[in-house]
DNA sequence: TCTATATTTCCATAAATATGGAAATATAGT
DNA sequence: ACTATATTTCCATATTTATGGAAATATAGA
């Protein structure tokens, strides 16, 4: 992870839309939902979804897959994972100061 | 956590020199470091330094507190581990198909 | 091929954010 | 009070980002 990286993938989801398709994605688990599907839940007109999934896609916090005529979005787990990662990154200078914390990580 | 402190929390860190002096100060431990000591190790000039440092405090993120002419800025561990397991936050709809990952937690 | 549906691209406008010099404000030592 | 140093505020400018209607493009079923 380079910061370059992460502040475009921190980007993508300071947005309160995104970080709601991302949320919603990452409880989706890896099957996703389609775009139709998003907007319909979350109340997203067509084309603004469709520049905040690209901007999701673009940062690598989304997969995309055709499906028929829909297309299947799904979490990153990995590069979700690896942003947090960096942002915690030789917390507190490796000492004991800090103890580990557990959250979610998909299984392969 | 609710949306609105997570996109302010996400859009704080969401720009190069923030994460820079973000991922500083959680490296830097609980005592956390001078906002001169940040300027020169990061090089930003002093009023652009306070324009960030208020925005990651603004968002929560990093505390202050005054010793002698000095202000030490230092992370806020809770608040960044809030920000973590929001954006994990029933992952995978809660079934097994999420594994525990271990990150970094300050100890109290 | 015709039609319906899904999704994206184009585009203009509106709104939010980043930058750093100069001036102002604090704090402490003499 | 005077001086030196630390930090913030003010301000104008530059840059980036968000919005959604209309048109374009893709996909599949009849």
């Amino acid at each position: 992870m380079n910061i370059k990286s992460a502040v475009m993938q921190l980007s993508s989801i300071a947005q309160e839309a995104r970080l709601e398709i991302f949320r919603l994605l990452v409880q989706a688990g890896p099957e996703g939902l389609s775009a139709g599907n998003i907007g319909e839940t979350l109340q997203i007109p067509a084309s603004t979804l469709s520049f905040h999934l690209k901007e999701l896609s673009h940062a690598g916090l989304i997969h995309s897959r055709q499906v028929s005529r829909y297309i299947y979005y799904s979490a990153n787990y990995e590069a979700m994972n690896g942003l947090l990662a960096y942002l915690t990154e030789n917390c507190c200078a490796g000492t004991k100061e800090c103890a580990p914390l557990s959250t979610c990580k998909p299984t392969a």
